[in-house]
DNA sequence: GACTCGTTCTTGAAAGTTGAACTACATAGG
DNA sequence: CCTATGTAGTTCAACTTTCAAGAACGAGTC
């Protein structure tokens, strides 16, 4: 009998995945760290709002609907809440209804939001290929974005129990 | 001139960097949302916590200095202080006093942490391998593996002014 | 209309994190 | 010994995130 019990013997991870893990845990954890730090000093906000920002920048019209936003940002509409809150605050965004259903707001960057932007842009990119791109081969990069994108769509399910954070 | 005014163009990322970042960001942001609520329904902690007992079971005697396994888990020693007074009112972590140098604290895994560990090791690794292992192909993980190995790397440079987060 | 059910988004409290200040001890140099 | 400087860990306040409601509207049914 393995460490369960009585139920049956899991399939553990073998060296190698065990390596991998680990590996995966500590580059990500490392590099969240770095790029929240590097934004918090250059652009006075957590990664996560300044990738809401970015958003927005890209969208028509330069705004999203809540849960849209939520959803391209894999996050949950309270959390949204409060961050666009914040970001409101700052004079970055605007909130707007939204004619065709009453319920529904838009997020919209400001001009300003747009100025943080443009002026942080160039460091934050600088501080992503140090990390990323100019450490690893351009095989490596082809290799990284199909590995990602696998991952993304097995977390992702498309049935209706699905629990998906902008969807909770 | 580029969006940066007076100064220098930065070069930015190409359409397939920014896809791949875009898919590493999506991946990783939802499998962390994903272990942490697993880990919050089956073992009443988030996923840092539970790699925090994680660490202190396969350490000698089960217990680590502080600072040490802040460093194998990446995080800066406040945020573990206040994890480990948490762990420690659950009763699966206790503190105890380093005879060698009266500054340093161990934290020691209980029986009862291990006990929780034993009872939702499984869950997770399962959890982990849908997300991850049962996915990718053997080859793709030996690249995984080696990409984040060079990434995390660069994220720990061991210069005296590095800005790492258990040094802060 | 009135009723039900689902969707959209927000709120408030609890939990977790951060950064700076602080205590206590260690170490090195005079 | 004495002082200066560094290290180990904690604490406080401000901030962020989560979780469990809840308010407001939409859509379908009778």
């Amino acid at each position: 009998m393995g460490p369960m019990g009585d139920m049956t013997e899991p399939r553990w991870l073998t060296d190698e995945e065990q390596r991998t893990w680990r590996a995966y845990l500590h580059a990500t954890t490392l590099l969240e760290d770095h790029l929240d730090r590097q934004l918090q000093r250059d652009a006075g906000m957590p990664h996560v709002y300044y990738g809401l920002l970015v958003q927005l920048s890209q969208a028509p019209r330069r705004r999203l609907r809540m849960t849209e936003l939520a959803r391209s940002a894999k996050i949950t509409r309270s959390r949204l809440s409060h961050a666009i809150a914040r970001l409101e605050k700052n004079g970055w965004v605007v909130r707007e209804n939204c004619p065709s259903d009453k319920r529904g707001q838009f997020a919209r960057l400001t001009d300003d939001g747009m100025d943080v932007l443009r002026r942080t842009a160039p460091g934050h990119v600088t501080a992503v290929r140090q990390a990323m791109f100019d450490r690893l081969s351009p095989e490596q990069m082809t290799q990284l974005g199909e590995i990602m994108r696998v991952m993304a769509e097995g977390l992702e399910p498309s049935g209706p129990d699905a629990d998906l954070p902008w969807l909770r």
